[in-house]
DNA sequence: TATTGTTATACTCTATAACTATA
DNA sequence: TATAGTTATAGAGTATAACAATA
């Protein structure tokens, strides 16, 4: 390919590949786009219809669940990628629902402990049961050797991407 | 697997085979998901700093750049999913920076088409070239073979589950 | 009556910036 | 001064519903 007598085909034909290979790239990312925002809708649709929550206040209690000594506001908003503001709109929200609880710190009157109240913990475990349910049938199309592959595809994407820490900061 | 000799035992490991499923295709939700939406983000940010355009705008101006006679207000709202209150916003923003512009119909005089102005197929080919070449990058981890794989994968995804529009209708 | 498109309204999510209380 | 969190505001995107003009 660097050889002394690659010329002005070769070039042209390695231009043409490369503008097919542009084009075929373009296609998986839609895609990938749309196979991924047609699954997000659909899970949006249902969390709302059936639970009445949306998926930003599940993916706090998802969060919360995972910490069950809780989290403070800037550590929710750090993981969720959303700034300052949005996580105090969404906790005051699940707050008064009584599904979180902010708790005072003892050695940082500033800061609070954010953790999933009993309730909370009941009704996410509900509604994490059913958010399974639908992912896995969404991705049934594809057995599970397929499964393994995408997951393995998308894991070489993505630890070779910059992460959005790195971009958003 | 159906034979009466299947016990407890049996079930049980089914049933531990299943939760093992389970969160393996939640797994490959949550990569599928942040992958997509690291691209999505990185893209929107780029066409905003780079162009000064938001993604929905761009979506609308790549869908009229290939319908060269242009496209109603209610095809185009069909296309992009989105309610027509909503495309009548995102064409009057276009059409005010002379990217689009309304057509009368002769036929139906309720009805508009929709186009790119020559202004309009100008700046979307820069801001689409760029687009490609971003999509190239952010896709360059994968391999060619790696890139026709995901592309498969995510076609088997795609053709076996319901389409968004009958969801949305 | 049905359809095309517009307008008005409301809601969620998001970011930015000014602010308060505490460290 | 710096940090944790809140408040206020603004903007994008979305849906719904009432409306006008035309078919």
């Amino acid at each position: 390919m660097t050889s002394p007598q690659m010329n002005a085909q070769v070039m042209t034909d390695m231009e043409v590949r490369a503008h097919a290979d542009h084009h075929a790239s373009l296609r998986l990312w839609l895609r990938l786009l749309s196979c991924t925002t047609r699954m997000e809708d659909t899970i949006r649709q249902r969390l709302r219809e059936q639970f009445g929550i949306t998926l930003p206040r599940f993916d706090l209690m998802a969060q919360l669940e995972r910490e069950p000594q809780g989290l403070s506001m800037s550590e929710l908003s750090r993981r969720m990628m959303v700034t300052g503001g949005n996580v105090t709109s969404i906790v005051d929200q699940l707050e008064k629902e009584q599904l979180v609880q902010r708790q005072t710190q003892i050695a940082d009157r500033r800061s609070f402990t954010v953790r999933l109240t009993d309730a909370g913990r009941t009704a996410f475990a509900a509604m994490a049961q059913a958010h399974e349910g639908w992912v896995v049938a969404l991705l049934s199309p594809l057995n599970e050797s397929e499964q393994a592959q995408l997951h393995h595809l998308l894991g070489t994407l993505k630890s070779r991407n910059p992460t959005p820490t790195q971009e958003k900061t």
